[in-house]
DNA sequence: CGTTTTCTGTGCGGTACCGTACATAGTAGA
DNA sequence: TCTACTATGTACGGTACCGCACAGAAAACG
């Protein structure tokens, strides 16, 4: 049991030096996250900075209206909370679990106070921040110019890399409040990925099945982002994602 | 002349303790920026952190195919060039100028000496890339949700905030380029404000009217993006936003 | 002054997505 | 096994925006 929870399997954590992972490691401690639970609610002040390992976490903005739209996630190789230590506290954006799973979590007047003091952890969470801001501008792009079909090949990418494996347990409905759009628009497009042999679904269960070809169809922005996470974090790169910077070539791949 | 160029017109420069900005102030140069000119290209090594006084800068992702879109602005209330201390050095965004102007600037290597020196200018500078992340995910947001129309009254907003009186030079082509659509869509939209008696243009050149309306019509995006900006950067509050705060009525506004 | 360029207005067919309504089929519980 | 619920499929009119084409008017330029 304590092996799912080493830290080493959470990328970022993976990186500090050894000095500054001693000073840490008490301070975490292990949680569990379920579908729909809520880190982070808008405006209101959390104590914890959340370093998810097998979960998956959206970052969501849910408008007066009820209407909602993603605009980044989070998982593995990342963490959920820098308002914590970019001296916020709070922002406008709600943090929900959007994949269940395990993850390590530590008080946020702690983190900051090992933020402000360990020059390597700050270059760390500052670099991720970085690339955590790379990905909110793509979904701002995104949303402005590429289809539904597009954005729903790009968000299924973002999150079978940070799963350990390429099947998620997610209904339309849910991703269509991810992707803020209606739910009949998601059906209508993983419809067409499954007549095109990409992906297989049932239910609330999705299987990713070609992922090459659903490379292919998505948008610019799904390489965009991972190409630099590669570069600002290049620790944290996923294999699957990895593998595919060889020059696989797929029968009538593409679009 | 010297005057124009006073550390104490940008807004993040003039809230330093004074002995930081000591250390920092021979490290500045004056520089005016031109209409259109490219402060940061996407991907490449910039030199320099700028500081904009009287101007007004876009960070703008230009697609494979050439289609573009804002994903923020900065003024005198903030900076450009994050990435240059958040450690990542370069960006898949440009910067360019979307209103002429003065600001001042700084080597990016000294900044980042008096970053990871100077607990106060460092943690300035982090609250206000936190502000900047959420005007990111806001236009993220207002992307996916909102008519052009409503988009179009939160960017005059957003960009008259940034300037010394309520009019802009800007062209109608050149505000579809920021928004990222058609130019006819702008037309058509900015013919409704003109209609309304909210705005006047005339080839290139705008002039906000009536502002209570404009902020009536705008989307719930720039109340969020304001107030966030408010909060994290309280002495930033432009007089023209603030006076909003007061329960001006007027006859007709809102929708 | 005439010519060219820039900026804005307008029209038209096409399409992607919306809101709504309703049908069907798996799944879960009594 | 019958019932209720959840997840998905399908249809249909409406609309916001697109791409394109072109016209007029103001400014710039020779």
């Amino acid at each position: 049991m304590a092996a799912a929870f080493d830290p080493k399997l959470n990328d970022l954590l993976a990186a500090l030096p050894a000095e500054e992972m001693d000073r840490l490691q008490p301070l975490l401690e292990p949680v569990q996250m379920g579908l729909g639970e809520v880190l982070y609610e808008s405006g209101k002040r959390q104590a914890h900075v959340y370093f998810p390992i097998d979960s998956i976490v959206s970052l969501v903005y849910v408008m007066e209206n009820g209407a909602s739209a993603e605009v980044a996630i989070a998982g593995h190789e990342g963490l959920v909370g820098v308002s914590l230590f970019m001296g916020g506290d709070t922002t406008p954006s709600r943090a929900l679990v959007q994949s269940a799973g395990s993850g390590l979590r530590i008080k946020g007047s702690l983190l900051r106070k090992e933020f402000d003091r360990g020059v390597a952890l700050r270059q760390l969470l500052l670099r991720y921040t970085q690339a955590l801001i790379t990905q909110m501008t793509q979904t701002a792009v995104c949303n402005r110019h590429h289809t539904v079909d597009q954005q729903l090949c790009r968000w299924l990418l973002m999150s079978i890399d940070r799963l350990p494996s390429n099947k998620l347990v997610m209904t339309q409905e849910l991703i269509a409040n991810m992707l803020g759009v209606r739910r009949e628009g998601v059906t209508e497009a993983a419809g067409k990925l499954q007549a095109a042999a990409t992906i297989l679904y049932h239910r609330g269960r999705i299987e990713v099945i070609d992922r090459p070809k659903l490379e292919g169809m998505a948008c610019e922005c799904y390489e965009v982002v991972r190409k630099e996470y590669a570069r600002l974090l290049p620790w944290t790169v996923s294999p699957k994602a990895a593998a595919k910077t060889a020059p696989v070539e797929v029968g009538g791949g593409g679009r």
